[in-house]
DNA sequence: CGTACTTAGAGTCACGGTGACACGAAGGGG
DNA sequence: CCCCTTCGTGTCACCGTGACTCTAAGTACG
């Protein structure tokens, strides 16, 4: 029954999908203006290949393993050294391996995804070489980044609707209204906000801090915290959901 | 910004962990008697670790990556290899790569996870080195294989509840009552049978075929087939929950 | 040969979550 | 000071689901 197989002399390799509600320091077109509500996605950036293969494409930030750390060590690692960027959420997505997806040699690439908040964008690279894209607008990428970013953009709207992971889009403390916002987004459809505060309200994820945002043009809306801060980061499959309706998106 | 990094020296390995709704030709305890629907469970085989790490030791079913083979493909031959089985469904599981997982050199395993059909099964190899166990009475296993079982039993339990993949526990055609017998073993949980009924006649993954089963002691019940006969074997997260009420498992 | 027994399958009812919508509350800007 | 906006509460109808009842259609047994 067992036959002789040439063992892959394959190089291991770590990426990341990075998701962030507002561009970092640099994007494709001009500064970015006050964006409406209906203009919002999401932002990737992405890195510029300076070597074959697949030299001046864009492709997802990463890199080799190193010896001595673990997976998410070094996606972490490389994502930071490429973009400057430190996420507050961070999971592994998927392996790539076909034979063929590099030319040269034989790579198998461990991709994560991960999701960051407006403020930590801030300390993003300037470098004309690192460059920020619409999530759903993207060029012609290095390899089968392209799938893999439309996977894991479809991972991300699954786990909107069965986890807390929204909260790492956001800050310590957040309206209703933003973290409604991330949902739209994310979902890519508008949610009434009388049946979206009724639903949050009842699974308990939240909790009102007693204070309120100033300054708004209107009323002062209440601000909440997770009512887990370490829920936010959970991975796995033993989740409970939220809420159904929560899941559906066109 | 950039440190220098000892890349890693790692091998690739890729194993599967098969789940079936009847042992194979041996398992731990005595022949398989008339199984009451109460004690139907999730079975695993498991193969002996003739050398060391780990010697003597009950392991996933895997082996090296080849070099010109895909990840899914290395794990269909290697258990096939190793178990004689070959599954009607197969998903990639996730890739533990920590520094200590094994002791000598790097190991890095891209896991994958399977679903048999009961006569798939049949053609199992019988060896004192295989065994057939009960997903949720396991011994330890070599490595960190515990946690890999447990984690591939949690995404079957999430994944039965928004896709089709209970169809390949089963035949071509089937029952509703064998449908429903698989749902209760993967969520270890009783399921009234008109509401089941109702609930899966709704979503229309099913068609009749227009014939029944017969010979059985009671009213000949209607044999039923997928819709979408591919459905069963669809990966990915882009998938629309059947129903809400069978994600829920105690 | 008919009655009992078992499972198949259809039907009914009440509860609860959700979508759609109305309305009062609370602030700033003209 | 009125009007605009958003915040936040409340109401109602619909529908999927759980619990349950009832009939259909076979076999087993006396």
């Amino acid at each position: 029954m067992s036959r002789t197989i040439e063992l892959a002399e394959a190089r291991l390799a770590v990426s990341t999908v990075i998701f962030a509600r507002e561009p970092g320091v640099a994007h494709g077109e001009q500064p970015v203006q006050a964006l409406q509500p209906a203009d919002r996605s999401l932002w990737i950036p992405l890195v510029r290949r300076l070597r074959e293969p697949g030299e001046g494409r864009w492709a997802l930030p990463g890199g080799w393993l190193g010896a001595a750390e673990s997976l998410e060590g070094a996606a972490a690692r490389t994502l930071d050294e490429t973009t400057g960027v430190t996420p507050r959420y961070l999971e592994q997505l998927y392996t790539f391996g076909a034979p063929d997806r590099s030319p040269d040699e034989r790579v198998v690439s461990v991709v994560y995804w991960a999701l960051v908040r407006p403020e930590e964008t801030s300390g993003a690279i300037e470098d004309p070489n690192v460059r920020w894209f619409d999530a759903d607008d993207l060029p012609e990428l290095a390899f089968d980044h392209n799938e893999i970013v439309a996977y894991a953009l479809g991972r991300l709207r699954t786990k909107l609707g069965y986890s807390q992971i929204a909260h790492a889009f956001l800050d310590e403390t957040f309206t209703l209204a933003e973290l409604r916002e991330v949902y739209e987004t994310v979902m890519r459809r508008p949610l009434d906000p009388a049946n979206f505060r009724r639903t949050v309200e009842a699974s308990g994820a939240l909790v009102e801090t007693g204070e309120v945002r100033t300054g708004t043009p209107h009323r002062p809306p209440k601000l909440y915290r997770p009512a887990d801060p370490a829920e936010a980061g959970i991975q796995g499959a033993f989740r409970i959901p939220i809420a159904p309706h929560l899941r559906r998106h066109p």
